[in-house]
DNA sequence: CGCGGATATGTCTATGTCGAAACAACGGAT
DNA sequence: ATCCGTTGTTTCGACATAGACATATCCGCG
């Protein structure tokens, strides 16, 4: 079973969402410089472009700059609000890539403790900090690899200082190298490693390799987790 | 112009997509133990809950176990791979809204070194490592506020000694409490104040108000940005 | 052996989406 | 004044999706 996470991201603002399609299509125009052309370019019927653009500007407000008649025939520019919402949508869609595509690790444990939606797990390796929107029980927490931080043992916050509620030490059971991206296992005594994703700089100047030691931290706020 | 990021979570497998849709229907037939009254149960269709039931079957194995005749007349129970399944898909829902509806911090700055991934980005208050795919010249970096640290400055790592490869010192100028988290807003130099996710306990034991002094770190994995 | 409740399957229809096509409006260029 | 290419608007039909409905099948139990 060979499963992939994946999204559709997109933004809503008045019950109209804007998604991938419409940015494809508000960059074709910015590209082509006229609606026709874009819709033509895509693919896309014209008249389902046209409507397109007049029901997401009922919701986000003026987009497309249209100026019909005149040399050429007319043409369209977009306007700073498309730009900005451009922008946002493409911010939003690389922060989802990011959680679909980097590893995750997932721990399993008991909750102890629930203050909220801050709940206290206990795991293998010891209690952990997560949020956990509800349910009590068994759960599941996911630790992405690009939250957790390793630090030096040698140097490390004492745990009254810094907002990383939960730190482990272990030591480094793996190193899978990227172009600049290297990906860390390491063994905190759980079952399986946790996974820390981090740029070939940290991994040199960290000078971590199998066998070293190292203290793996990590939010509570970016431990998320279901009760299974 | 209320813009909400918003998503769907889905996972892949064979061409086939596992939705919100379909895991309200597992946890149904859970829950209701038959096919047919879970159907009932989300006023939908049983015949096409249980072709929907056949389709992710091919894609995803035996997900549901089903018996006919007997008293009763018969009954449905999830498999384990079922369970699995479901497990898998609230995790990643949870990590996506995580990404929905936490605060980001958007830094505007200009690349000045690209390395595959993996770029230097000059802005106001400094450099920042973060990972934009691929364009170069101006970039929004997304700060996520839950991949924030704050740390104390008297007792920070070097930043030889850690793989969060950003740091910045600042000054605290607000604490928006919550029930148990609060968002810190701290002014690093540029014009909008970097947000922090971090637990009440955090604030407390780092002192955290208004006017503190504070070191604001974060990874560079944990930063992602697009070209503007 | 039939009952009853559930699964399995086929077909029709309502709905929404999207492309194709046609036509009017516009305004600078010729 | 006319031409031209684009925008604005409407209508029609193809297509996919999902519910409504009908029917066949299954099988433990009384």
């Amino acid at each position: 079973m060979d499963v992939r996470p994946a999204f559709d991201a997109y933004i809503s603002s008045d019950g109209v969402t804007f998604e991938a399609r419409d940015g494809a299509l508000l960059r074709a125009i910015d590209g082509e410089g006229s609606l026709n052309t874009a819709a033509e370019s895509l693919g896309r019927s014209y008249a389902h472009a046209q409507r397109r653009v007049v029901e997401l500007e009922e919701a986000f407000g003026p987009l497309v700059e249209r100026q019909r008649g005149g040399s050429g025939g007319g043409g369209s520019t977009l306007t700073e609000t498309a730009r900005e919402l451009l922008a946002a949508f493409e911010r939003t869609r690389a922060s989802f890539a990011g959680v679909a595509e980097i590893a995750e690790t997932v721990l399993t444990g008991r909750i102890v403790e629930r203050d909220g939606e801050l709940v206290t797990v206990e795991t293998e390796a010891g209690p952990i900090r997560a949020l956990v929107p509800e349910g009590d029980g068994r759960v599941q927490l996911s630790l992405r690899a690009d939250a957790v931080t390793l630090t030096d043992p040698e140097d490390t916050p004492v745990p009254e200082h810094t907002s990383a509620r939960n730190r482990f030490v272990g030591t480094v059971v793996g190193v899978e190298a990227g172009e600049r991206i290297v990906r860390v296992a390491v063994d905190v005594g759980i079952g399986q490693p946790v996974l820390a994703l981090v740029t070939e700089d940290s991994r040199q100047t960290l000078g971590l390799e199998a066998g070293s030691d190292v203290v793996v931290s990590f939010k509570a706020t970016a431990t998320r987790g279901v009760a299974v």
